[in-house]
DNA sequence: CAAGATTGATGGTTCAATCTTC
DNA sequence: GAAGATTGAACCATCAATCTTG
């Protein structure tokens, strides 16, 4: 059995909290410090490719928004778990590259439409092709039964969370 | 079968882009979104409490670290993948309410021991009482089996990804 | 009066530069 | 010269306030 930081995390509060039940770190410890590692690691790849992690997902998300890579603020800021204000930073600079733009929506004129450019478009499939390349290495150590059981496993605990912070 | 947001994300890359492998979204794009709905429930909470993310880490960090609640500050931010100058920052804080103190370390005149004072170690053993209930509470929706299967899982999985960022 | 988007103030982080000590 | 800690600039986030339109 190797011993990882969690693990030595839950040895640690066994010497000086004997009392507490730590079971739940085994699970979101190693959630937090997976998702902080993965991001540290994709954040250097993404900069190596000239772009940035917030750039990226307002890309991707729209990218896959297909046929017309179309999206309100609105749905990208719910989709991304960001505020309406992170957004309109975002977009402004993105606009700025002339990766995507803004336009007026035809049936609601307090709402905009945002919209991938062609060169938007190229940008968003060359990065997910890298990220996804990446992330892909990231799961060699699981075999094929190991990821299934793991997705299934994330799925079932996202359904519990998921309404509690909705709510 | 639920459908969940990451299934969502995978139906549309599907369409959008059907020769792209996303297996690896299952996994990431799940402990992802975990992470951050977790990190936003565990901010309410927190600030329920009159404190924050930040603080909570650095003080339960030290009083885990029995028996005498001290750690450097490069321990500190090692353990809790943040800058340097960003647990400066947090010190400065922490000391000014009074709940840590930082002392010089007799071994070595450039570094620094940070200690938990009493009333530091109160609040912390306060707060981690109730975040870890919360946290016990999100994984309500798994049994035992399927809570220490996920376990070593996301166990296995980090070790592939713990040396990949370190290196 | 509610909803969509923007703005400005504030807060915390990273990063590079600096100072001291090993 | 390298390592520990601090400082200040730049960056991006949230939040409350504002403006427009439904």
């Amino acid at each position: 059995m190797n011993l990882g930081p969690i693990d030595h995390v839950q040895a640690q509060w066994q010497t000086a909290r004997p009392e507490l039940d730590t079971r739940s770190i085994a699970v979101f410890g190693r959630i937090d410090r997976l998702s902080k590692l993965a991001q540290a690691e994709g954040k250097k790849l993404l900069e190596s490719l000239g772009t940035s992690p917030w750039e990226y997902e307002v890309l991707v998300t729209l990218r896959r928004a297909a046929p017309d890579f179309e999206l309100a603020p609105r749905q990208l800021s719910e989709a991304l778990l960001v505020s309406a204000g992170a957004l309109t930073n975002r977009l402004d600079h993105l606009e700025r590259a002339q990766l995507v733009e803004r336009h007026p929506d035809p049936t609601d004129r307090r709402a905009l439409r945002v919209r991938l450019t062609p060169r938007g478009r190229a940008r968003a499939d060359e990065l997910v092709d890298a990220y996804l390349r990446r992330e892909r290495a990231l799961l060699d150590g699981l075999n094929a039964r190991e990821r299934r059981s793991l997705e299934g496993l994330l799925r079932k605990l996202l359904m519990t969370v998921e309404p509690v912070v909705t709510a």
